[in-house]
DNA sequence: ACCTGAACACCGTTCAAGT
DNA sequence: ACCTGAACACCGTTCAAGT
């Protein structure tokens, strides 16, 4: 049945309001649903329906739901405030901004913290940043490969506390308590007492705070052993460990 | 229709022998099709026909699919060889023993990697384990909160290593060789010319060698980091870093 | 060049019904 | 107590067809 009635005013336009959809809105609208709803809750229909468009439309712009994701994952290595990492005087700041800034950009976008254990990091954010450490743990008096060695531990280290971090309170719907933790351990039927009486004695009550403390803890180390490599540095040249035989320490 | 013969013989008996279906049993079969074919391929309707019954019986032992990864994740913070960690002589040693067996079992299911950043790790294993570290760091040294502090950072050192690497070799199918990740520096058309010379003289051709380099790297940073925080617990007693109003080190 | 709709081959989960 | 089958409300993706 053709319309009974039809002008130019009452035929839709060629391209609607619609029109004009492309990656990069794409994106944003996907990041939007994620920071929104979470990453289960990111369907290529929804994600049409949201742009005003079928949702097979978005395979013009993107091949797959995967590579979706990827250009959203690389656009949280480019939230990463890395302004100061370049003003950073010497090794404690450099390390304190960057880990607070990276831990910070991944808090903000807890979705990407499950897309980091699922999707490669070779985008050109994740470059970016890579780029901008190399500099910055240069001008901290790193050499070689070192430069490298130094920010993949740091950044290693933050991906592993973040990580699981937000997996828990995820499942949880917020922060876990101390209480929640040590009630799992009593229905354990096992003797965990002195597990127990430390966590009772020594955890802080709610959970964020002990990460925190957690967090902090970690650096410090790291802090410690990334001295200690620049002084071995600057003693013997830039030199690597390297894992023997048995690939041990 | 009724059966046109039927006697003791035709007729099935009562529970055929899929029956004695039980919640172990489904775990070890969902885990050796996690471990064949990953995680995307795990679904109840397969696992219920590897199991020679309908998806939905399933849901007579699990109350969901989450709940049966769940299950299956704690299998492999079980699979941890934790035996030798209180054989370990000192601090050196235990790190050592710790970080590769914990490695070694990640990276034997690589699943788990990506489970780890979605869903909550509180089963029975994952506690069997910190109670193991709990005795492994407190015989090294370390007092009050400061032995949870200790283990946590190594453990999230591990983790922030592995799950990248193991997406990395997901996307890739395989190990990543250095050619690959020049190719995409290449291909990004930002003068990234330094970080492209570094990969080019320092890196070494197999992916897999320059990540366990890192991992050695990063162990012997904490390595001195924790023995400094050894020693500052022996002269003022365990004492812990508390973050300031900023929230900065 | 870009968008649509129908269609395909799947999903996880619920629930009434069976034994 | 345990299992089944049908059904519901979804998925991601392909592809011929439209403009």
């Amino acid at each position: 049945m053709a319309d009974q009635f039809s002008s130019v005013w009452t035929r839709t336009p060629r391209r609607p309001r619609t029109s004009g959809l492309d990656r990069e809105q794409i994106v944003r609208a996907a990041i939007a649903i994620l920071d929104r709803e979470g990453l289960d809750a990111l369907s290529m229909r929804k994600l049409g329906a949201e742009l005003g468009a079928g949702a097979t439309s978005l395979y013009w712009h993107v091949a797959n739901k995967n590579e979706l994701l990827e250009l959203a994952l690389d656009e949280i290595w480019g939230a990463v405030d890395d302004a100061g990492l370049e003003r950073a005087d010497g090794l404690r700041e450099l390390l304190s901004t960057f880990a607070y800034n990276f831990r910070g950009a991944l808090l903000a976008h807890p979705w990407s913290a499950a897309l980091i254990g699922r999707l490669p990091s070779v985008g050109p954010q994740a470059f970016r940043l890579t780029e901008r450490l190399r500099r910055a743990f240069g001008d901290a008096g790193f050499r070689g490969l070192d430069v490298y060695l130094a920010s993949g531990t740091v950044t290693s280290f933050v991906l592993g506390q973040v990580i699981p971090l937000i997996a828990m309170e995820k499942a949880y719907g917020g922060p876990v308590d101390r209480g929640q933790v040590m009630q799992i351990l009593d229905e354990l039927s096992v003797d965990y007492s002195q597990m127990r009486a430390d966590y009772h004695d020594l955890m802080p009550e709610d959970s964020a705070v002990g990460n925190a403390i957690g967090f902090d803890f970690g650096l410090l180390c790291l802090l410690d052993g990334l001295e200690a490599r620049l002084r071995a540095q600057r003693s013997t040249g830039p030199a690597t460990v390297v894992a023997d035989e048995t690939g041990r320490l």
